[in-house]
DNA sequence: CGTGTGATTGACGCCTGTCAACGTCTGTGG
DNA sequence: CCACAGACGTTGACAGGCGTCAATCACACG
């Protein structure tokens, strides 16, 4: 959790080949990299609780991070993953309330953080940053949009083969076909809305059809285009 | 459809009172009023529909709106309500996509139209505005994310409570305890996103339950606590 | 080697979606 | 004024998806 010195020299994600601060004048950014606090954070550490005060953001500079709300009975439901270059934390700054969600670091992380104060300045006075900023958020809300729909309609089945896919777009494969993110047969649950022992039968029938291969959690994508027809993905991309 | 000049001197919606214009100054504020479109619509109107590109946004005067996503057989998938004061169609505007979801008026409604280049220029140039319409953004994005856990995580039955709760917050009841808005039961099945059946079966066993009272489409709700208990919603409000 | 966490499998039953039939109400046209 | 169509609401029957509970296995770690 300390900072590291030599990992602010490092750091890469405040510059302005990050899409959302392409705009910022030198000064800005120069302002940003004096500012910034770089941290390493190891699986498992919490950057923030549902219901805390967040006083800044942060960028993600390399891991994997998942955002996730605590509904019934404890019961995790993870909204999204925050990888290379996302930023978090930011909406309950903007929206001056507590936050709605909790950070847990899933994969070895190193993160940029920045003020709250430094973040609604940017957005006061740099009109571009501004609307890049909206831009990001206006996005989130369409994609959770296109969440609740899912959700809503899809059975279980149809969801899971889904995230498949999400998952497979967002973190990508390797040489060896190998979804690029580990998640326990518990998260793929909380992802999904369902129970623990329905994600493992549905993997299991999905390994039978050779949709995908596997060993541990080491999850191989052997058919795209069948798990998008499970999903009752016709139109995606 | 078309404008009627006396409409536009009735319309309200984008003074100062609305908390998203508070701090708009004189020039800007009588720069909207000479620009915006004051529009009548029926009942059953579409201001704008899935996939189609969006020029501007809209500012609700009177009535209600349907925000809704087509989902799988079409079937639709309402997102949201919008009323007096809410905007809506900002969001496709700010990300430059198409919009994401079709708006149809379910209550006879007036609107002021604004051009989105008028609100790209705001955002640019008034740093204040850009916060509150941040703020609003980010509220919204924290709503989605309550929704989808809950869907996620709570059975139709809850789900329904929990709409019925939702609703009475939103629209308000009568002196009659009757809900401020009229909804088919399909709508209701398109909110929770379950069969049409089911929520007739539900609101009927409510209505044993003494939870609520049913006359047509009209909704007298009898015992809040007891909604509230039925859909989990403990620390709500 | 004991302990704990996660994964798996089976049994069981309820919630909920689907299909079908029928009732109700409203508006339209002859 | 009546017949009819069409949209919406209601009820019943039925099957199956999925949640829950319980037992067992696999594996990592101190």
């Amino acid at each position: 959790m300390k900072n590291i010195p030599s990992l602010d020299d490092q750091a890469e994600c405040l510059t302005r080949s990050h899409t959302l601060f392409r705009h910022l004048s030198d000064k800005e950014l120069t302002g940003l990299q004096n500012e910034k606090l770089t941290e390493f954070h190891r699986r498992g550490t919490v950057l923030y609780h549902e219901g805390s005060r967040i006083n800044g953001f942060y960028c993600i500079e390399k891991g994997i991070i998942k955002v996730y709300k605590t509904g019934i009975d404890g019961r995790e439901q993870i909204i999204r993953f925050a990888r290379k270059e996302d930023i978090i934390g930011f909406r309950s700054i903007l929206s001056h309330e507590l936050a709605c969600t909790t950070a847990e670091v899933i994969e070895d992380a190193v993160t940029c953080y920045i003020s709250g104060e430094t973040l609604i300045n940017l957005v006061k006075n740099n009109g571009n940053f501004s609307i890049e900023l909206m831009q990001l958020t206006c996005r989130e809300l369409g994609e959770a949009n296109e969440y609740i729909t899912d959700i809503a309609q899809k059975t279980v089945r149809e969801r899971l083969a889904e995230i498949l896919i999400h998952l497979t777009d967002e973190f990508g494969l390797d040489d060896n076909k190998i979804l690029r993110i580990t998640l326990t047969r518990e998260e793929l649950s909380n992802i999904v809305g369902t129970a623990t022992e329905s994600v493992i039968r549905l993997l299991s029938e999905f390994k039978q059809d050779r949709l995908i291969e596997l060993s541990g959690r080491k999850m191989k994508i052997l058919n795209i285009p069948g798990l998008m027809k499970v999903g009752n993905l016709y139109n995606y991309k």
